[in-house]
DNA sequence: AATGAATGAGCGTTCATTCAT
DNA sequence: CATGAATGAACGCTCATTCAT
């Protein structure tokens, strides 16, 4: 029925990012995410189901792009601690090359209802897996401790990289966030402790 | 105009709480939480100004006893690593003791309108004052490494705990929160590599 | 949750059966009844779940009064042929009083969707309870003919009066329904051969 | 404009018939309607004028075919009494022969709208016609009484066998129709009463 | 102080119809 | 003749807030 392909889905979901972005999630309306793409309004349902499936295929067209460039990048880098700093690079690169990608992500994406949030997360965990082969790489071949908790370690490293990105939205996206990474890849290897 | 105190103030405070916890942020309406707190919904505004106020004043209210319990713990222990371990176990002991509480600021209330999560960002500094005076001290007494970013590293240990506890509660509280203090903070002084 | 009495409640009631004999089915919108009704269109549902709901009950309230006069009548008749003519005739009356009724509950409510018609026959039922009531007590008093069937008599009344009304008001109720009534009695009872 | 010949026109209204029988007046779509009849949706607007035009044809093609069939067979009948009968029988063998007509005729087409509705009673009005003509003749000949109306036997008759095949269909025609015919002929000549 | 009935602005979605191909 | 992608008008319902009592 709902046809995910095509130059005019493309349309709609860049269009989704735009007015989010600019108006906020709770006052992107339908009507206003087509008139931004240029369509009519029930244009969009030729190409999603409702609403909500505008937000989750937007989220998951970028984070699925996202991965893959990650998968791809990380393929080609046999150390693990390299590996993770490339994660953490390519993550930082790829928002700071879209403002308005991060602020739906981070920000207004996050308000949205709890059908959307759920399918957000399960996308989500493909990344949270890809964080955990590095770990686990990284355990196995004898650079990382031996006695982490991949979990803990995953939390960690999601979290952080999350919460900075975070930050650096709330204040206005005013300094560079990719000059970010290597301090926090250090902190990751190394610790706070002297 | 908005009386701050009072037992029906407490009573709706804690009213919201609950109702956010089991209906979701989308489902709580000011009728319901009114009714939970045995009182007619116009009573509401005499404690309030709106309902935001109240989601506003609830996490004030809660973040501001915590906040009073961690400066008051850590003002009793000297080393800059032992703060850092008794900070983590304290956030955790507080949203274990409260899984409602716990639902409320770590899910639900980061559904809410911009206006909110502006407030909830202006009273969340505060915490995180505190972290990154942890971590000037530990600087400062040469524990922690010299050359680190306090903020990289507030976020690192604000954006872990933060991904921990909002974990554990998409897991439905399953296991022991507290007892992942001790892993994380190991972590965070030594971290993951060799 | 929806009161079911009350001053307003009957208000929209009325106000509906003016709305939608004026404007037609398709045209009797919410918030046009709610105008009608000098309410704000959020007051109708404190009375109705929703707007199927305001539609059964106008059924329900303008034919449950009907169908208490139609028995209260026939009570105190004692001949099930008197009877009968007595149906007609009220049937006849309630509704050339009430033009606006007949227009609503003839031609407008039969458009209404799959949901309110089975609740509209679940309403009809009483009344054809009373039709059959009349021929079975014709039957055991030796006035009617023994072996006719009481349900295809009865749909024979119910049917002729029925598109008596609805032809009557086709034709803008330019003639006396009423003045039908003794002509049709005396079919019913005769029938058309000589 | 439109071709109101051809075998797409035949297939479009068999098509609506189903369609409407199956999923009801209101979720008889017209691009149902064209997938069903195996055509594209704009090809049915080469064929009908629109929807309403559709459902029109519908009726009009379907009860043209019963209107000339009967007017044929009781061209054979001298008798009005007998020819009374046979239009009974035929009307209820027309519908048992096609429940989903009967379903689409009697039910849902009643819910169409006003412009339908008028349009209907147009076509239906040939039907009333022949009725008429057979109460006259049954006057005329003496056979039936002369001081009957004949609209008011018209009515009767009609509205009658109207609503005995419609309590048929929500009986979901679980018993035979035409049965039913010879009681109701009965009871047409003979009344009610002993 | 407390009540709770009343308010009314705001929006996702459907589907008959068109028209470029 | 035939297609089917695109159009866009139209509406039921929710719920934060008010205010007469």
């Amino acid at each position: 029925m709902a046809k995910r392909t095509g130059e005019k889905y493309q349309a709609i979901i860049d269009a989704a990012v735009r007015v989010i972005a600019e108006y906020g999630y709770h006052h992107a309306q339908v009507s206003k995410i087509a008139r931004e793409a240029k369509v009519a309004d029930g244009t969009i349902y030729l190409y999603f189901e409702n609403k909500d499936d505008v937000l989750i295929s937007l989220f998951n067209e970028k984070m699925g792009n996202f991965i893959r460039d990650v998968k791809t990048t990380l393929a080609n880098i046999a150390s693990p601690a390299e590996q993770l700093k490339e994660l953490i690079r390519l993550h930082f690169e790829y928002l700071e090359k879209d403002h308005q990608l991060a602020i739906v992500t981070q920000i207004e994406l996050r308000q949205s209802n709890p059908e959307v949030r759920q399918q957000i997360g399960i996308i989500l965990k493909k990344y949270l897996d890809v964080i955990d082969s590095v770990v686990q790489k990284g355990i196995e071949e004898g650079i990382f401790r031996p006695d982490i908790d991949i979990r803990t370690a995953r939390r960690m490293i999601f979290g952080t990289i999350d919460e900075t990105v975070t930050s650096w939205i709330m204040k206005d996206c005013k300094y560079s966030l990719m000059e970010q990474a290597e301090a926090i890849h250090q902190l990751f290897l190394r610790g706070i402790a002297r």
